[in-house]
DNA sequence: CTGAAAGCGCTTACAG
DNA sequence: CTGAAAGCGCTTACAG
């Protein structure tokens, strides 16, 4: 840990060039005989040279470094969209600096953002789920950002600010749909947090496609989970008070539907005999549950790398236009989920 | 996305005063006139000017930033670790820079350590498993950086390096002693791949306990895992073919528990009845499993904040001692692992 | 193809 | 208590 950093100063020196032209020479400029290029390489290499980014971000206006701002890393989704946009920055040559937030709707953020303002980030991943209006300022705040935002992850409906999201309405309609392909006559829902913009989707997804079968009572009783398995588990032995007679639940994620294949277990009932059971993310253990959970899959890896391609793109803009530098149109990416059939649903009957 | 940045020049125009008033008042020294004070401050809150880091880096020659390298997001472990880190060094007023490792043997890392040095972070953490000899190299290498590096995560063997791990040992220990106690007489093992320290300490702590129990028989068979639910699976039926007698199985991490629940449960076999099964890591869908999962748990996201309380540590004795600066003698922190006890495994049976 | 000068936005001694 | 000067390590025009 002793070792003196070296600097282009020092590099300039023995090669008896200038530093400007150790500068070039980093930066892969043409203008440089080939001699003095291999040169200067030879010495970098020798004496371990490597640039300082923060005196080259402080010249160049721009410091390589993606500011992400994340709801925890606890859980699966956040997880997926953060794997993809690291390895997209990685890949396009940005560097990443994490924030996380804990709380999606309290928690102050201006914090956060002025943090990353301050260390002169190239742009900003907002990756925090639209919970309340906690995204209601956004639009009006990204515009004194002096930076490019996009917002990634469930959310994509902001039509004012560039996204990159999932289509969660199709979430609720591919387990819907497969339900009733299975036979189900009457169907309960266990949501997301009502508060969040994702659950309500998914409900208006699955209460739009089973409204639209024509079956009589189909549509089940609707119970609100916080997305943990307890909640799930407490959230079948409501909907069976409410309606004894339900044959299929619609879980808005795999942790609640664990919940309820457990408390299915608990009172005996088959799955998928008794009861099918649809979750939506398809985390690694599903195919493990017993038995092994049917669900809906969301590209978030795919969301995230496209979040860092989209927002590389805002940045280039930006730094072409001299000033007053516009933003392109805000954009908008909604990603297709995917329904994934394993062994909790009744598979699709036969057409007669 | 327009706004023009202020710097600490205008500020200073605006107020009156010289920069390095305003400098003195945004590091909150004592040496600035009350009235001045207010004044500077008012007129940094009405532009709302924020300082910019990397000139404040470029001067101090400390960026405030921890640079972190991680095995994936995706499991468990590092997961918990992150957090950790993260939370622990927003409250010390650190940033943190992410890399992602996902090959943890073989990728190479030394381009993610050119970068963090690039970026002047103030130290490193290494979060990154030893698999193989993937940290031999490291106290060599880390002699040659100049910002401390603190290992974080299983391993607590390296010596020669400042680190925080869980003992491992004690893991195995733990889940073979609860074994016992429930009156298993020949328990298996599932580890995780032979090549992870962290499996082989567990596999020893196993060992040694069943061994000093002095009953018979009782060190079953072992298979090697791969830490996934579907090589648990696998792993019941190898064991079983090896040893069909066997009463008990510890996994090495909680998915290939998840797989032996799967597999016993696919084979008729009732646990803990015919089979008590502990596995490691309590993940949250642990409690939700059927029957719901004895583990152990690690203590990983103390890990992550004492890793970066560490860190600080040795960060400020650097900046402290002028040049040569001797960073503090090699450090190492074991946090203990704890039991929970569920139902997947027999409790423990009265002493006569 | 190469270098002398200026400057990015701060902070650190050094005067007063 | 406050300011003029120098410098952190680079890059960007500008000359030649």
């Amino acid at each position: 840990m002793t070792r003196q950093r070296v600097t282009i100063r020092e590099v300039a020196e023995a090669a008896g060039v200038s530093t400007q032209t150790v500068s070039r020479v980093l930066n892969n400029r043409p203008d440089v005989a080939p001699e003095t290029f291999d040169r200067v390489q030879q010495i970098i290499a020798e004496v371990g040279y490597s640039p300082n980014m923060l005196a080259r971000g402080l010249t160049q206006g721009r410091s390589h470094v993606l500011g992400v701002v994340a709801f925890g890393v606890e859980y699966f989704g956040p997880t997926r969209v953060l794997t993809g946009i690291e390895s997209q920055a990685a890949e396009m040559g940005y560097s990443i600096t994490l924030n996380l937030i804990h709380r999606p709707e309290t928690d102050d953020v201006n914090g956060v953002l002025e943090g990353l303002v301050s260390r002169q980030v190239d742009g900003v991943l907002w990756a925090i789920p639209q919970v309340g209006r906690n995204l209601d300022w956004w639009p009006e705040r990204a515009k004194r950002l002096p930076t490019p935002v996009v917002l990634v992850g469930g959310m994509a409906g902001q039509e004012s600010l560039p996204s990159v999201g999932i289509d969660n309405r199709t979430i609720g309609r591919l387990a819907a749909e497969h339900l009733l392909a299975g036979g189900a006559r009457r169907v309960g829902l266990i949501t997301g947090p009502s508060r969040w913009w994702e659950a309500r989707e998914r409900e208006a997804g699955w209460r739009e496609t089973l409204a639209q079968s024509g079956l009589d009572g189909v549509t089940g009783p609707v119970v609100e989970g916080d997305w943990s398995a307890t909640s799930g588990e407490a959230g079948l032995h409501q909907l069976l008070a409410a309606s004894p007679d339900i044959d299929a639940v619609f879980a808005s994620n795999d942790q609640m539907a664990l919940g309820v294949l457990h408390a299915a277990h608990a009172l005996g009932l088959r799955v998928p005999e008794d009861l099918s059971v649809v979750g939506v993310d398809d985390i690694a253990e599903g195919k493990h549950f017993w038995p092994p959970l049917t669900t809906v899959h969301q590209p978030l890896i795919d969301a995230g790398i496209q979040a860092v391609t989209g927002i590389d793109e805002d940045i280039r803009r930006l730094a072409q236009r001299r000033r007053p530098a516009e933003p392109r149109a805000p954009w908008t990416m909604r990603l297709q989920p995917r329904l994934i059939v394993r062994e909790s649903s009744r598979p699709p009957r036969q057409a007669i």
